[in-house]
DNA sequence: TCTAATCTAATCACCGGCTCGGTGATTAGCTCATTAGA
């Protein structure tokens, strides 16, 4: 079995097509599919003028739409239970004049392309609350860009109070401060007359004044 | 336990309507798919 696999190393096959398909599925490794055969079909239907017709028993190579009549009634009854037993298939089969065969392949691939619809639906959801999120993060960043710069003019605005009450002398502190006490009196409290009371809001915040 | 039926996932290929998407059909399944009935 080993050397078989040496010799049809079917299974190793890679194609760089295969990192193409839809959904991606079949990047995944230990998923490449011998394709050699499929190949081989594609072939052999091909070059066989009507050769590949005896492939697969035999089976018609033109394919028919069901009719919209068929669909809606297979719709229905997938819409009531999505895995169909055998009774069903048959009964279903035999009500729209289908090999119940064709049933079974109809549900295969709705099951198969409802699940991928539902995927893409959650792809879109989660992809919408994750742009909302980076909005919000840089709405957040943008507040704590503004309050880091008002607490550095905070700051500044501070250290010139310091400044001003250690060495006493009653200077006007940017034009608008009147110190009230003598100037052999112990150091009272400057009176302060702000144009902007957010930068008081944000010295009683710390504590300050 | 064996086996037939059935499943999923990937893919092919046709068709209608404008280059590609929708859809019916086929194939593999690998420490060899799972499930249900005999």
């Amino acid at each position: 079995m080993e050397q078989f696999d040496e010799l049809f190393p079917s299974a190793y096959y890679v194609d760089s097509s295969s990192l193409l398909v839809p959904n991606g599925g079949a990047a995944q490794e230990g998923d490449q599919r011998p394709r050699a055969r499929r190949r081989r079909r594609r072939a052999a239907r091909c070059s066989g003028g009507g050769g590949g017709e005896q492939l697969d028993g035999g089976g018609d190579p033109k394919k028919r739409r069901l009719s919209d009549e068929q669909v809606e009634m297979l719709e229905l009854s997938f819409r009531e239970e999505r895995k169909l037993e055998t009774g069903r298939k048959v009964h279903l089969a035999a009500e729209l004049g289908l090999d119940p065969k064709q049933v079974a392949v109809w549900f295969q691939n709705r099951r198969a392309r409802h699940k991928s619809k539902l995927l893409e639906e959650e792809f879109a959801k989660l992809k919408q609350a994750h742009d909302a999120a980076i909005l919000h993060k840089c709405h957040l960043e943008n507040e704590v860009m503004r309050l880091k710069e008002r607490l550095v003019v905070a700051e500044e605005e501070l250290t010139r109070f310091r400044s001003a009450a250690v060495s006493g002398d009653g200077g006007d502190v940017m034009g608008r401060v009147v110190c009230g006490g003598s100037p052999t009196s112990s150091f009272s409290p400057p009176d302060y007359a702000y144009a902007d009371n957010s930068v008081v809001e944000w010295l009683s915040l710390y504590g300050l004044v």
